[in-house]
DNA sequence: CTGATTAAATCTAGGTGTTAAATCAACTCC
DNA sequence: GGAGTTGATTTAACACCTAGATTTAATCAG
């Protein structure tokens, strides 16, 4: 569970009222305003416990009490309670997306509200620049709104990689695992340490899954699959609630489907159609008039399959009817396997899946005997793997929050967006 | 978590005591004898709290007091020191394998030590008489050593159908898993409320992979995959410590391996060398002194092949080596898509993969890039679901043990066996 | 405007459980 | 038998929670 962050109390024994102000924080987390009553019902604990606790947090800044109890309209008779609420500037998080070509920082409040996002695209594969570079992005981000580095609670990366526990990679094929994650977490770990924030590194699949979870097409499923299908295949699984990693932090790799029949390669969805339609033009059996035959070869990607196929082109169809077969098969092993309810598309061409989604959606019924997972289309558009880290980074301040101290109460109402 | 258990405790405010007790006493659970300076340290809390909290449960019937601390001549200066030790007898639990055509009871202390097994055959599927059966198989097996009901501190069931969270199964095809399953989670639940045992009704093979895991080929193993593979194939997944149930609990049905090249059905290996070695019989290219052909037809099955093949002969080899191919293949895609660290065979034929292991570890090998799991075969030899049930039971026992009533500490030296 | 009503805050006394420090007990070793 | 060592026991203080009485801040009815 800790992965990675620090183990500040390593105590067995518990401290019962730090315990019980874990309960109260906890409780607020994903509750707006609320009243000692509210809390009293939810932890058990007597009124003058809860409001003890809740002042004792509002010191400590992670609370702030509201105004008075009536004016949010929901007036009942008697004395008016205090209101208190999670303090969301009290500390901000950050998700890295520290994709092969592109370096994306997320900066969001405790809510989750993303407060800013700064991007810096990546030319060489140095080892050394991509940590510098995920530096700076985060500093970039940070000083868009005026931020400091020691208002971060949490930071977590995601790489185009497996991570262990620690959040290290292994080598991988022609060391790409290596280069895409050289040594984030240790980077990472030290300048937290100092600053005091927690971090993770984590697979951006596996980032991926829990944003699907959270903000997504996988909200309210306890099982489902999300598939990152731009250029290549890649997996994040959530099985009963918990994501799936795997020793190495490999699960969700996506080799081994080369074994399944129709299936072949991991190619994404994306490479895929583009290789496909410029094979059907090659093969001279594409009516003249069609678009796959008249856009320009540079041109001819999977955007153009998917246009091409709206208006109804036999070709553009076909192609995809080949891709939901595939699509189909790729489902029915994944989620016959794992007996997820759900399987997620993510990643770049989601957008795109008005057509080719039920058509897999049929041949996938057809494959499983029992009722076979829901297939849906991601809503979160680009910027998955920063929103994941994201949700997670949140998830940690979340598990850890009693042990950590919030920026000083001093700029309560500065929320800069 | 909790799953079928009575939940007991829904307060959300934490007792102090009742946390550190259960730390005291969850630190003793895998401990043999200790005094109270190592609970000290292990939990952190001062000597007078551990004293009075040891004190305390053994009061409750959790532990008792041993003689003294010099007598395990481990001895060290100074005053000797108080020891306890969690009183293995402190209750029973009970493991039930609810296999198709066999039920069978264990009845464990909580260390773990098998006091009593009891079997019966079923020849009628009626629902009914599954329940009664298993009723009557645990009454014998708690008679045998002269306990009463009140000694159970929880039933685990397995049985050969997907379960949900509350032990339930699925209609299945043909009504074969509600038949397997005809509502033991209820029956049992009732029959445990009255007399104060936990229950929980759960997939033989995720037992099996408990089993594994605590016993077995799975020990030292954070992710692994247990196969059962007698007359069908069916898997356990444990993925970082955790075991992995699906929506359904349907997770480790295989049926969608046959989608896998080189796979086809999920037949289990003594089924599909039986079948292979009377076509290769037909066939006619087996040598005439091969006691292949010389078997007569009922008797030749997977063991007849294991012992053959390990006395040189080829026509048992090449079997050996079909079957080493498809189950190189089913050990990729499995060990690939979750990343698991060792795979274990389980089930009647594991005590004769001998032979064909290396090979298809061998095969195995070819087939992945990265490290392939291990391959290993249970050392359980029958009995694993009902030990994997047994060890579930304990494990359910140990997380609810503040909240459950041992038995009244009067008979403390019976240890039956 | 006054007093009744209501719901919540605040205050108070008491109890439970933990700690820290001092003291006592049971050993061994010389 | 006395020094030395380790751990049990005792004691007082403290931390935190609870329950109940009291007070406060509001509405509402007349």
């Amino acid at each position: 569970m800790s992965r990675g962050v620090a183990d500040i109390d390593d105590r067995a024994g518990f401290s019962q009222k730090r315990a019980n102000a874990a309960a109260v924080l906890d409780y607020a987390w994903d509750r707006g305003a609320f009243t000692a009553s509210d809390a009293i019902e939810a932890t058990g604990l007597t009124r003058s416990t809860v409001i003890a606790l809740a002042d004792d947090l509002v010191e400590r800044g992670w609370f702030c009490e509201l105004p008075n109890a009536r004016a949010a309209g929901e007036y009942r008779k008697g004395r008016p309670a205090r209101r208190y609420e999670l303090r969301s500037s009290a500390g901000v998080v950050v998700g890295v997306d520290a994709g092969q070509h592109c370096v994306t920082a997320a900066v969001a409040d405790l809510r989750g509200r993303e407060l800013a996002r700064a991007y810096t695209e990546i030319d060489e594969d140095s080892a050394e620049q991509r940590l510098t570079v995920a530096d700076t992005v985060i500093a970039k981000a940070l000083g868009d709104i005026g931020l400091q580095e020691r208002s971060i609670l949490c930071v977590t990366v995601g790489v185009p990689a497996p991570t262990d526990l620690h959040g290290v990679s292994p080598e991988g094929e022609q060391g790409f695992w290596s280069r895409m994650n050289p040594g984030f977490a240790a980077h990472l770990r030290e300048r937290g340490e100092r600053s005091g924030w927690l971090i993770e590194v984590e697979n951006d699949a596996n980032l991926a899954a829990l944003a699907e979870g959270a903000l997504g097409a996988g909200v309210g499923a306890s099982s489902y699959i999300t598939l990152m299908t731009g250029e290549r295949l890649g997996a994040g699984y959530v099985v009963d609630g918990h994501l799936v990693r795997g020793k190495r932090g490999a699960a969700g790799e996506l080799r081994l489907l080369s074994l399944v029949e129709g299936v072949g390669s991991t190619q994404g969805i994306a490479a895929l159609l583009r290789t496909w339609a410029l094979e059907a033009r090659a093969s001279g059996t594409v009516d003249a008039s069609s678009p796959i035959l008249k856009t320009p070869e540079a041109k001819l990607g999977a955007e153009v399959v998917f246009r091409t196929a709206e208006s109804g082109d036999p070709a553009a169809l076909a192609l995809l009817d080949r891709m939901a077969e595939r699509l189909a098969r790729i489902c029915a092993v994944l989620g016959g396997l794992l007996d997820v309810e759900r399987i997620v598309f993510s990643g770049a061409v989601a957008d795109s899946l008005g057509l080719l989604l039920p058509r897999t959606a049929a041949r996938l019924d057809e494959l499983t005997h029992s009722p076979a997972p829901d297939l849906a289309a991601s809503t979160l558009h680009g910027g998955v793997v920063s929103t994941g880290a994201v949700v997670r980074a949140l998830q940690i301040v979340r598990a850890n929050a009693i042990a950590l101290e919030p920026l000083d109460p001093i700029r309560e109402q500065t929320i800069p967006f």
